[in-house]
DNA sequence: CGGTAGTTTGAACTACGTCAAGGGTCGTGG
DNA sequence: CCACGACCCTTGACGTAGTTCAAACTACCG
């Protein structure tokens, strides 16, 4: 059998709570919202966040919450997820620096509509929406990003949606390990390694599968050659074979 | 067995092609991104619109087109769906009048992400992304309202996500049910009657399920006096019984 | 009325979930 | 630095919800 290797995945332990003010200035400028924008006017974006962090495996705030504000990643990785009756979670998206999550919306909506958790110690800047509605009415330009984002996630959701409406868990999984790759993906030794703590559990809450077909299948790419993995880890090593098994 | 009835559901058949100059300021003026704004705006806003007008069943775009376009939907009923591989479509939207449909981006992605069918004859407005975008630039008040649309549409997407994922069969038909009789029920002597006509493969196609499944447990629900059923029709007569089995 | 398209129902099959036991990996504390 | 315990992962056996294939039935339209 294939001998097991440490974990190659390596996460950036940046003390949660320090995100020095050059930082903040280099993550608002990556921000998708914002590029492009003068640096004085970020400059004076930058004085309304304030720095919020999380260790590993927090909950930074559970669906039903009142929802206050959006948060942008500085550094680290969230995760997006719904909790059901019957205990299963569904994890609905995966973050990374320069994304947002939190609210966007008026008071419409005043409550989390999912629990946001922080799967690395995080750094995450963080705005009341009503002072980042109001960026959005100085700065249409922001405006038109912000509806870009939300929009591509919404495509993506809809994608989700048709892979769980006609796809079997082997090709679902297979394309989860593509899209997680192409997001979070690094080259590594062992192959295409992707990038954040990983558990067979998380695969499944992904994929509307349970643990038990998450490893089996898993197992299954490991004997096929398509991947090489460990506890908490996958890395791709045959990403043209993922891609034919997920149509 | 119960004696099915002729088809309630009764659809407006204006002509397509025919939107009065009155018609088209009344539904500017109803939907919401434009709530709001004055008459001298809306009637400007009114010229950048062009008219179209679909037979029932008529495609007005198909996944992969290049996206020039947006529509608001003046009148009718129109299906937003993907087809897959295998032959199965999946049903993503039941949109009425007064809602959005086809583009909202930049170039960025440049092709229709699903396809639109009538689905019964309709009229719509329609604009070029490019003058869409430039109402948006023109009126920050209106993006909020789009965005916050297109945030609702992504909050709706992950509800699906998460029936998918952990529900049965049973559960997303009887949810989809009382989530189509919200949005398009009315009154009527046999129930609450979902006024579009909807066929058991739409409805599986909304659930991901088969026809087969759906016929079955629609039958089910009609043996359990939750529902009254005919050939493309559904009406809701124990909305509480049905909203106890969706849970 | 006769045909077409939607619907119902049955019977066999299968992907996946469930339950349960065992094995590997990691961190912690002696 | 080794050993223990916790956690994660694997694998098997079995049950079942839902699909598939196929045939009969029924509402509606010309």
């Amino acid at each position: 059998m294939v001998k097991r290797r440490k974990t190659p995945v390596i996460v950036e332990t940046t003390e949660p709570h320090l995100c020095s003010t050059d930082l903040r200035l280099t993550i608002l400028h990556s921000v998708p919202f914002f590029a492009g924008l003068p640096h004085e006017a970020i400059a004076g974006i930058n004085q309304l966040f304030h720095e919020k962090g999380y260790d590993a495996g927090e909950t930074i705030y559970v669906a039903g919450d009142p929802a206050r504000s959006l948060m942008i990643i500085a550094e680290g990785r969230v995760k997006l997820l719904r909790h059901t009756s019957i205990g299963k979670d569904i994890l609905l998206d995966l973050l990374i620096p320069g994304e947002f999550f939190g609210t966007l919306s008026t008071a419409a909506e005043s409550e989390y509509q999912d629990t946001a958790v922080a799967m690395t110690s995080i750094c995450a800047l963080a705005i009341e929406y009503e002072k980042f509605r109001s960026i959005l009415l100085e700065y249409p330009a922001v405006s038109m990003k912000v509806l870009d984002t939300v929009s591509g996630r919404l495509a993506a959701a809809h994608a989700t949606i048709q892979r769980l409406s006609s796809q079997t868990a082997e090709q679902r999984i297979a394309a989860t390990l593509l899209r997680l790759a192409d997001k979070l993906g690094e080259k590594h030794e062992v192959g295409l390694l992707i990038q954040t703590p990983l558990s067979r559990d998380e695969l499944a809450d992904m994929t509307g599968a349970t643990p038990e077909t998450a490893s089996r299948v898993i197992s299954q790419f490991q004997k096929d050659g398509l991947i090489e993995t460990g506890r908490q880890w996958i890395a791709i090593t045959d990403s043209q074979g993922l891609r034919t098994l997920a149509e």
